[in-house]
RNA sequence: GGUGGGGUUCCCGAGUGGUCAAAGGGAUCAGACUGUAAAUCUGACGGCUCAGCCUUCGGAGGUUCAAAUCCUCCCCCCACCA
């Protein structure tokens, strides 16, 4: 099966173009593809998984994915999908975020060996003369086209408006995409369905420059069943650098989707085989927990690695109570199969606190503020009142209940907050 | 550059001298129900030394017993005109 059949087998794809001498081109070449992403923080989240594991796929399959980081469009903005203007980062942000996106790539992608590479356009972008540039690009470009363009009509027609620098973004993209079919053989484009009208442009570019076919194909967005944008939550974007957003809470992150997107999530975040995933869409209930397990188990080890995805489980398990992972649910899957009980362990969100004066001395709910479990003071007393403050399991009644010996299990502390958010308390 | 309209608590959006920590909706959080789901219902939703007090309504001043509401200056946004 070649690689466009997979990827729209998993649900990768929204739109290709030239369909036919695409897949052509993909069964008799090592295609190189690429991918941009933007340079505006020093770590992707969730939002760009799917870009991620397309490049994956391409390389499962044997082709060359490039992802190619915005350092030099980071220094304007894309307008594209976006109902306000973004804002403009510095060169030395881009350089310091640039080497983020590289090392988080790294994990899905082999850079070994010319396998995969690693581009910034500011390479060539920055060095580009404006009457040059105008002359020999702007030229091929039609302003009727361009502002007939989804991406810029919703801008053109909002109150913000459109800024002159955010409207030369798809020459400057359709001008990368070029240079990459020029210098590195890359004649496929991949991104997020609001790329359409920036990868049409490119390839129209490479058409009337290079005289050369060029490709796109562009992913739909991914939504969760309540219709909202994937991977925000009450704590803003789910990241993927462990120091943002731990792979507890990237474990946990998958656990608690949709029932509805189990079947769509496997398919697109994990590797397991079709045939397997299309058995869990069977399913229903407190059965379709044991497939989110899965879900998370393998999204965390893709992410962060296997000990990583091992000790999220573990500490979901110890938190939660036991977990049952069944051996014939996704036996693709590498997940540790059986029963994980309660046991300690060191991935539950922890703080370390001085032992001295401690007992007796410490407020409950300033230990809820401490840990960041609450946000104020006041929001600790609100879930104290409201029943939600727990220690050692224990409903905390009082709002200025004091941390009393009893308090202590070997040195431990173990705060819940609601249903499912921990924090242990280690005293020192 | 001119004229007009705006900037309100996370977001949208009421409020035009006291009854305003500020309607309503969304988001969020907690409780109930469950399956660490969804939906639903209930409650909360600036901070604190919490039945009281303190700080918020673009910024800085001023009028007043009292201002988000009135006045002055400044900053920013939008529309139309040039």
């Amino acid at each position: 099966m070649n690689v466009l059949s997979v990827l729209r087998e998993r649900g990768f794809i929204d739109a290709v173009t030239h369909t036919r001498e695409l897949e052509t081109y993909l069964d008799n070449n090592r295609a190189t593809c690429y991918i941009g992403f933007d340079p505006t923080a020093s770590s992707l989240h969730v939002g760009s998984l799917v870009c991620i594991m397309a490049l994956a796929h391409m390389q499962r399959a044997g082709h060359r994915p490039i992802g190619l980081v915005g350092g030099g469009t980071g220094l304007i903005g894309d307008p594209s999908g976006k109902t306000e203007m973004r804002q403009i980062i510095t060169r030395e942000q881009v350089d310091e975020n640039k080497a983020g996106i590289q090392a988080q790539l790294s994990r899905f992608i082999d850079f070994d060996n010319g396998r995969a590479l690693m581009l910034d356009n500011a390479q060539w972008l920055t060095k580009l003369a404006y009457i040059p540039f105008l002359r020999d690009i702007g030229r091929h470009f039609s302003i009727n086209r361009m502002i007939k363009a989804e991406s810029y009509k919703a801008r053109m027609e909002s109150e913000e408006g459109l800024t002159f620098i955010e409207f030369n973004y798809m020459l400057l993209q359709a001008y990368d995409f070029m240079e990459l079919a020029k210098n590195h053989d890359c004649f496929l484009q991949m991104g997020g369905s609001d790329q359409w009208g920036n990868i049409v442009a490119g390839i129209d570019l490479i058409h009337r420059t290079l005289g050369k076919q060029a490709f796109g194909i562009t992913f739909p967005l991914i939504t969760t069943a309540s219709g909202i944008k994937m991977g925000k939550t009450h704590k803003g974007a789910v990241w993927l650098d462990p120091e943002r957003f731990s792979p507890y809470e990237y474990f946990q992150f998958w656990v608690n989707c949709d029932d509805a997107d189990v079947g769509r999530f496997l398919a697109l975040f994990t590797f397991l085989p079709m045939p397997e995933i299309e058995q869990v869409k069977h399913l229903s209930g407190a059965s379709l927990n044991k497939a989110k397990t899965i879900l998370a188990y393998e999204a965390t080890k893709i992410a962060h690695g296997e000990d990583a995805a091992h000790n999220a489980l573990k500490a979901a398990a110890s938190v939660f109570g036991r977990i049952d992972v069944p051996n014939d649910l996704l036996p693709g899957a590498t997940i540790p199969r059986g029963v994980h009980s309660p046991a300690s362990d060191e991935s539950v969100p922890a703080t370390h606190l001085a032992r001295n004066g401690f007992v007796d001395k410490a407020l409950v709910v300033d230990l809820f503020t401490q840990t960041g479990l609450c946000a104020s003071k006041s929001d600790a007393r609100r879930l104290v009142k409201q029943g939600g403050a727990y220690i050692n399991g224990n409903r905390v009644s009082v709002f200025d209940q004091m941390v009393s010996a009893n308090d202590l299990d070997q040195g431990e502390i173990l705060l819940r907050a609601g249903k499912k958010k921990f924090h242990k308390i280690i005293l020192d």
